[in-house]
DNA sequence: GTAATTCCTAGTGAAACACTCGGGATTAAT
DNA sequence: ATTAATCCCGAGTGTTTCACTAGGAATTAC
């Protein structure tokens, strides 16, 4: 029941920008040092968080990355969605479909997994960038 | 953020355990059959319940699983921590202990992942076999 | 033009997953 | 006593994902 460093990482990273947001980009390197992540891999998880449409990719000297809305509106679920998928226990209780179980309706776990999933989304979708940082400058005074 | 076939397939072996408690123990054969589930691999899921405590193995003709206490009293996140380990969505906020980060107390995201945990083991922790038996009851009415 | 940056593709070692295989130990029924 | 059913155990295997690393092309500020 793990999420993968993606999903921690991607989150970090994104806290970062949301710390910086209205001040133009910041570069990966940055943002990457400030939270000790490999450049290159971190490179990889921004261009999925790009191809989300989460941030914004700014070519060039002085470019970086930035949120592509204001850190109120963007829900850690968005993020951890972008990088590792479905938030949901057990394929068969996806909410974008495919589900394929055979056994469907007569399952005796599909109830649990359901209310897992819902625990889980509830808690993701109800905290956004701004809670993190918000809780952030709490814990730091 | 998936449970991997070893908690799905525990769950549901278990679950076949539950629905025989009380009558003698259920050959791995039958739970295997009824659920669908490779036989040798479920043996390997069942070794690490017995371990756990979870069920007791009968060997010999007339043998096979059963519960060591009443489905009542067997939570399913207890299943899932013996199959998968703890029930936690990152290391660091693992309720046993040896949490090695280094960030700790300023992480942004602590409090996040505590919540996520929080709200994945009140599911998990309030549901018991027996539950699930009532609900499959319920469902195929 | 140069330095700083994003963007893209490909490769890689380690680990976990989801099995399969083969055989040994124990017990109930005949 | 034999046989059949069952649990128990360890080893091996193909696939996938993870978490990187490497190298270079494209873009832009100065």
């Amino acid at each position: 029941m793990r999420i993968s460093t993606k999903g921690g990482y991607g989150i970090r990273a994104m806290y970062e920008l949301a710390m910086a947001y209205g001040q133009g980009p910041v570069p990966l390197k940055t943002v990457a040092e400030r939270q000790s992540i490999s450049e290159h891999y971190l490179e990889q998880l921004m261009g999925m968080l790009r191809r989300a449409g989460l941030v914004r990719g700014i070519r060039g000297a002085r470019g970086g990355y930035e949120l592509t809305s204001a850190p109120e509106a963007i829900r850690v679920g968005d993020v951890l969605r972008a990088l590792e998928g479905p938030i949901s226990p057990i394929s068969c209780v996806d909410h974008d479909g495919f589900s394929e179980c055979v056994r469907l309706e007569q399952c005796p776990t599909r109830g649990l997994w359901k209310r897992l999933r819902d625990s889980m989304t509830a808690v993701l979708d109800s905290t956004t960038l701004a809670d993190l940082c918000r809780e952030a400058q709490e814990d730091n005074l």
